[in-house]
RNA sequence: GUGGCCAUAGUUCAGUUGGUUAGAAUAUCGGUUUGUGGUACCGAGGGUCGUGGGUUCGAGCCCCAUUGGCCACCCCA
């Protein structure tokens, strides 16, 4: 036997059910994204090296998936130096591996035709060279919404509302983590270990993993001072609603001017947004949120559904304040999100949150004896079919009828019209009711009525 | 990059202390039923037991390697 062919780890072909109910959730997303005044973009699978290189992080660097130059790729080109040389050499094309960074690229290199402040979604696969996990892919859809070139917190709390929108649509109780990099800066800042902010928010991150005390582990491993986690542990402790959290935070970074910036952005928020009122979603403020280091300056979001068992997040985003530094257009802020349709799809398969109408497509079969039959019913298909209901006729003349009968029961469609010899002399079809069984002699004008 | 579990039909799985033609359910196709699907009954096809090596008279089962999958860490959508 011929090895079976299979596709690379953490890839996944969809069927046209699965396709249906993807389908669903890229609708939802892309509606709500264009409510509230987004635009589509889209850019290539690939992106110049260069351009992603140095973007995520060394470890996201390591998760590239890097595109082997065409033809003699290794001509002139010392195969002994080390793999991160290497790959410079032998490479200068990869996958992309998010959309924020080409985004950014993409507003650098279309600057002159861009009227910011620029709002735009783009729905589109990214790739990873992940280990594959649960929720987890090596390719992935993301649907991000960013506007860029403008300063102002509404933009955070039109993203809240966004956020709500869909999962409200989609019916997942979720819930909205929010938290500030300012606020991160600020406490790093006031327990004096200023420079070492990357290591306490990592560490901090972890907290309803590994609890207080593996925290304060972690932070004594990591070489911060006893004083400074000294200073820390009230804040890791700290319980209470978003208002007590702010007034205690206003009250520990009052000497710290990020810190306090921090604050007054996410009290902004938070005020806004409650006074609002969101549909379903709840809205949290989560000191120990800690996310996309390299870029986020301001806001941070995270969303996380409250059912299922998918703990990881399904939307993601935060503010940056200069991320097309980096390709010559200095002092650009934009803030944005990131549905992961993936784990979002997870979370509604498990949940089995799909509407009924998501199933069907095809709204009536004909279902003949022969040729002669098919031929009569040729005409008729294609005057339903103009009436915009999506239909169709059992391609092979002759089937049985239980292997028609059959199609149309495994396709889920709901009505079969039967044509023999008797509904071609009278013009009475015979219209069927796959879910009831009920079936009634009716004219083709009827059936039209009926199912549109 | 680190660790744990697993690998038998399209799919989900059984397979006794190692023993002769590797089973079931489900799905597919056909029949009972040539103008009526979902139910029932009957039948058929489909497997070099992930791959390579070893131990043994004999391996789906034991040993080694390798590949793939799932899960956790890291990180993230």
């Amino acid at each position: 036997m011929a090895q079976k062919p299979s596709i690379p780890k953490g890839t996944r072909d969809f069927s046209p059910q699965e396709m249906v109910r993807r389908n669903y959730i890229f609708d939802t997303i892309k509606k709500v994204f264009q409510r509230f005044g987004y635009l589509p973009i889209e850019t290539p699978a690939m992106e110049n090296l260069s351009t992603l290189m140095g973007k995520y992080g060394d470890e996201g660097d390591k998760l590239i998936f890097k595109i082997l130059n065409s033809g003699d790729f290794k001509s002139g080109v010392d195969m002994n130096l080390e793999a991160k040389q290497l790959t410079n050499k032998i490479s200068e094309k990869a996958l992309k591996y998010d959309l924020t960074v080409p985004f950014a690229r993409y507003v650098v290199q279309h600057q002159s035709e861009i009227t910011f402040p620029f709002k735009r979604y783009q729905i589109q696969p990214v790739w990873r060279a992940d280990r594959p996990q649960k929720g987890r892919y090596r390719e992935f859809y993301q649907c991000d919404a960013d506007v860029i070139g403008s300063n102002a917190l509404i933009n955070e709390v039109e993203l809240t509302q966004m956020i709500d929108d869909v999962f409200t649509t989609l019916k997942v109780p979720v819930v909205i983590k929010i938290n500030n990099r300012k606020i991160l800066g600020g406490i790093a800042e006031v327990i004096g270990e200023k420079e070492k902010i990357i290591t306490i928010t990592v560490a901090i991150d972890k907290l309803d993993k590994i609890g207080a005390d593996g925290v304060i582990k972690e932070l004594q491993e990591n070489g911060i001072s006893e004083a400074a986690i000294q200073k820390l542990q009230p804040l890791i402790e700290f319980k209470g609603t978003i208002l007590e959290k702010v007034n205690f935070l206003k009250g520990l970074l009052s000497s710290s001017e990020i810190g306090v910036k921090g604050i007054e952005e996410v009290e902004y928020i938070f005020k806004t947004v409650e006074a609002l009122k969101l549909n379903t979603a709840e809205v949290e403020l989560d000191i120990t949120l800690a996310r996309g280091l390299n870029y986020y300056t301001g806001a941070i979001f995270e969303v996380k559904a409250n059912v299922g068992t998918l703990s990881s997040s399904i939307c993601g985003g935060g503010r940056y304040d200069d991320l097309t530094g980096i390709f010559g257009l200095p002092n650009m802020s934009g803030v944005g999100i990131s549905f992961g349709a993936d784990r979002i799809y997870d979370v509604l398969n498990e949940m089995n949150l799909y509407p009924e109408s998501v199933a069907a497509s095809t709204k009536v079969l004909f279902v003949t004896f022969g040729e002669a039959e098919q031929n009569y019913c040729l005409p008729l298909l294609a005057q339903v079919r103009k009436a915009g209901i999506n239909s169709e006729i059992y391609p092979d003349a002759g089937a049985k009828m239980k292997k028609q009968m059959g199609y149309a029961d495994d396709k889920k469609i709901p009505f079969v019209c039967i044509v023999g010899s008797d509904e071609m002399q009278s013009g009475m079809l015979t219209l069927k009711n796959m879910s009831s069984g009920e079936q009634e002699k009716i004219r083709i004008e009827d059936i039209i009525q009926k199912l549109k």
